[in-house]
DNA sequence: GTAGTTTTGTGACGATTGTCACAGGACTAG
DNA sequence: CTAGTCCTGTGACAATCGTCACAAAACTAC
């Protein structure tokens, strides 16, 4: 839980009052590679702080994996909206390695929450960075083309790349799995 | 202000004594057309929730502008990463009409959070709608082409269409102005 | 080690897109 | 009303992309 605590601190004011506090809402999980965290169709009730491994979060559409996201040692994984809306998800997450993870309990967060308004803050803190980071990787799409998504990705993002498989990279990049391999292609040359 | 407390309402419970608390920390604002809310460069102090009119976030890459948002009646409009990390904004969001916002001042938001959890509460219920706002868009453009993108924000979204002009939707959509004409073709002809 | 699977690169070809250029229509301010 | 500006469509052409097909390389499991 070490890990969890320093990325807590980098956040926001945390007692160990509030730390105390917030352990009923906290369990340690593992997952094997391939196992869903969240299954299309499902109600999001956590949040995965990921403690080691990655897992990516993708749609199956018409048979065809569309992946949204990748989460790395000390992102926090889940869906925003199935998870505040309490509707269904329409996306799976699912480990692409041996997982280790910390579940937040939606019912028992809250329920911490109410016993500590530095609990509450720490949800507050969550949910903008992931706000943050979603607006970040839509505005991408919106700037650049697919070679300056790839570029803005290796200097900012550089551990997507070193642990993605290109195949995997591709729809994340919004592209087919040859042209991906093609733009790599085309910089190599110029 | 009877529009927002409805607004407020939708969101979460709140009682009549955290609105008097609010408050302080609202002032109505009129914006003319083409008046910045917000500027490149500068730290996003600001909710801006949109009685009437409609506004726009944009980048100026090299001269060129790229739409990345449209904002209506009823939504907000800030920038969330330089609201929460006091960071300069990398942005500009102005009206594209007259504009009436009722500004929350994030100062005097955080200091009458302190003071009822409801208003806390609230807080974290517009990031949460912004940040699944945010993972929709982005989603979007990973599992979508141009056309399907299109063909969503009028069943999904047709506000926009309604009242954007096709020269501002296109950068928004993620492509050039001429193509957006030519898929818009491209559909009643089939 | 070996067989099977996954990943990556590449050729071919048609479809789509970006860019530049131009023109007509709609809108606006005076 | 008129001049200027903004918006939209379109032609031409090169660049890029998606799809299908195939093969080599890398990785896994036993």
């Amino acid at each position: 839980m070490d890990n969890l605590l320093k990325y807590i601190h980098s956040l926001t004011e945390f007692s160990e009052q509030s730390w105390e506090l917030l352990q009923p809402a906290l369990s340690k999980r593992e997952f094997k590679k391939n196992d869903f965290l969240l299954q299309e169709g499902n109600i999001c009730n956590s949040l995965f702080y990921i403690e080691s491994g990655y897992c990516k979060s993708y749609y199956n559409i018409d048979g065809t994996i569309k992946n949204t996201g990748f989460f790395f040692e000390n992102d926090i994984a889940t869906n925003i909206n199935s998870f505040g809306s309490e509707e269904k998800s329409e996306f799976n997450i699912i480990a692409c390695e041996p997982l280790t993870v910390i579940v937040f309990n939606k019912q028992k967060l809250f329920e911490a929450a109410k016993q500590a308004r530095e609990i509450e803050a720490l949800g507050r803190s969550c949910i903008r960075l992931f706000a943050s980071k979603q607006e970040e990787f839509s505005n991408l799409f919106k700037l650049y083309t697919a070679q300056e998504r790839l570029n803005y990705l290796e200097v900012n993002h550089p551990s997507i790349l070193q642990r993605v498989s290109l195949s995997q990279l591709a729809s994340f990049l919004g592209v087919a799995r040859e042209t991906l391999s093609r733009i790599r292609k085309r910089r190599n040359l110029r």
